[in-house]
DNA sequence: TCTGGGGTCCTAGGACCC
DNA sequence: TCTGGGGTCCTAGGACCC
């Protein structure tokens, strides 16, 4: 018997980041590891060693330096070029099996299928761990279900038994035989239920998935809104959400960072706010857009005294659409110091573009600027340049050159944090 | 000393219009 | 002056994802 319906494939990359290190680094296989976020923060990867000791995600590095060093751990700074190129051959793998691949994060990816025997799922998911595992040295975890939810919840079971061997498949099963499986998986690994949903389920004494799945739908309405309601029914194995291949246009265009170490005045932040600010504009350029919004916020660290504390942030409406980096230079200036205080010692700043259009679509406005289209085809020369001589070959003279509060990643490849050389990363 | 970054969707409430 | 409904658009804020 074929499966009537259109059938889901989650793939999951086990702990993805460790796991590239490890691709680039063999020597490293079988021992406790760990990457971070960017600045040299938190944890945001851990190996399974690590995890089995009770170091949880999102870390602070500090509080656990000591036990990561008892246990012969190793701590890399993140390397996103080595992530990004690993994660495009994983995909190109998947896409040897079926078109239809969506592209969901860097380390996960949906597929759909609809014409095997539904006892062939499960040899389906080995087939494409294998594959993968092969070609890329990435081990995944797969689930496989009539909806993603109950994908994503199949692989989130396979990730954690052993005894699957990477591999869960629902296809075929009973619904009772699914509900099994079900109560055996914590309502806050149900995608789409995060830490405040968790708290409320708890206190109506729902602990896991099963028993969200039977909650009353009104009640779910009320407290969770319509997401929570569609989650419920993807549960019950109601399909809500479909495969989505294309990419579509951001709607909003984020770029920030914290410092390496604080900064004071405002040079190096115009400096700071200038780079950020080139590199919205070149991913809205890169997709087609021009945006007539941006907003610029300056922050002080959270963990210092309240009369240390300082946020600030404004908006600013452009005249016109445009995706020239010159213009929304200027603005962010305007804004920065609209929104700078003397005496705080800040640690992070950040632009955000929105009202964003496709190029062909928005109107001329009687208050064009008057330079709007040569600036636009200087930034367009900019982006060319930089694609081929590489990242920041030509850059704006704002961004400045010495950037001493750029953010750090010291332990980038060669030297972890404990200061043990390891070989070059590969690339 | 050291605590990430970049997105999406949904709702409530206010402004404004007829 | 007061009374009222219904609609749209926008924004802020809160939830979620990786």
């Amino acid at each position: 018997m074929l499966s009537k319906t259109p059938i889901f494939v989650l793939v999951d990359c086990n702990n993805f980041y460790a796991s590239c290190e490890r691709v680039a680094n063999p020597s490293l296989e079988g021992k406790p590891l760990v990457v971070l976020s960017n600045n040299d923060g938190i944890i945001v990867a851990r190996s399974n060693e690590v995890k089995a000791l009770g170091i949880p995600m999102g870390a602070p590095l500090f509080k656990c330096k000591d036990v990561l060093q008892n246990a012969g751990a190793r701590v890399f700074s993140s390397n996103y070029e080595l992530y990004d190129d690993l994660s495009g051959r994983v995909i190109s793998v998947l896409k040897t099996f079926t078109d239809n691949v969506e592209v969901y994060s860097i380390d996960e990816a949906f597929m759909e299928i609809a014409d095997l025997p539904v006892e062939k799922y499960t040899d389906f998911g080995n087939a494409i761990r294998e594959k993968v595992k092969l070609e890329t040295g990435i081990p995944v975890s797969v689930g496989i279900a009539g909806t993603k939810t109950l994908a994503k919840a199949a692989s989130e079971l396979a990730k954690k038994n052993k005894q699957y061997g990477g591999v869960l498949s629902f296809v075929g099963l009973s619904e009772l035989e699914i509900d099994a499986f079900l109560s055996k998986l914590p309502v806050e690994d149900v995608w789409g239920i995060g830490r405040q949903y968790t708290k409320l389920l708890n206190a109506h004494n729902v602990t896991n998935a099963l028993e969200f799945k039977n909650l009353y739908p009104a009640f779910v309405k009320k407290k969770m809104t319509v997401g929570g309601l569609r989650t419920q029914m993807e549960l019950k194995g109601v399909s809500c959400f479909e495969l989505e291949m294309g990419v579509s246009p951001k709607k909003g265009i984020c770029s920030s960072r914290s410092f390496g170490k604080p900064v004071t005045e405002i040079t190096g932040l115009r400096e700071a706010v200038s780079v950020y600010v080139s590199r919205a504009c070149e991913k809205l350029r890169s997709q087609g857009s021009v945006a007539a919004g941006i907003s610029v916020f300056i922050l002080t660290s959270r963990f210092v005294d309240r009369q240390k504390k300082y946020f600030g942030v404004r908006h600013k409406k452009l005249l016109s659409y445009t995706n020239s980096t010159a213009i929304f230079i200027e603005s962010a200036f305007d804004i920065l110091a609209r929104i700078f205080r003397q005496g705080y010692l800040y640690k992070k700043a950040g632009v955000f573009i929105y009202d964003i259009k496709q190029d062909t679509s928005y109107q001329h406005s009687l208050f064009n600027y008057a330079n709007n289209e040569k600036f636009s085809r200087l930034s367009g020369l900019v982006d060319d340049i930089n694609r081929r001589h590489g990242k920041e070959s030509v850059f704006y003279a704002s961004s400045g050159c010495t950037r001493d509060w750029r953010m750090s990643r010291k332990y980038l490849s060669s030297e972890d944090v404990f200061g043990i050389k390891l070989f070059a990363t590969a690339k």
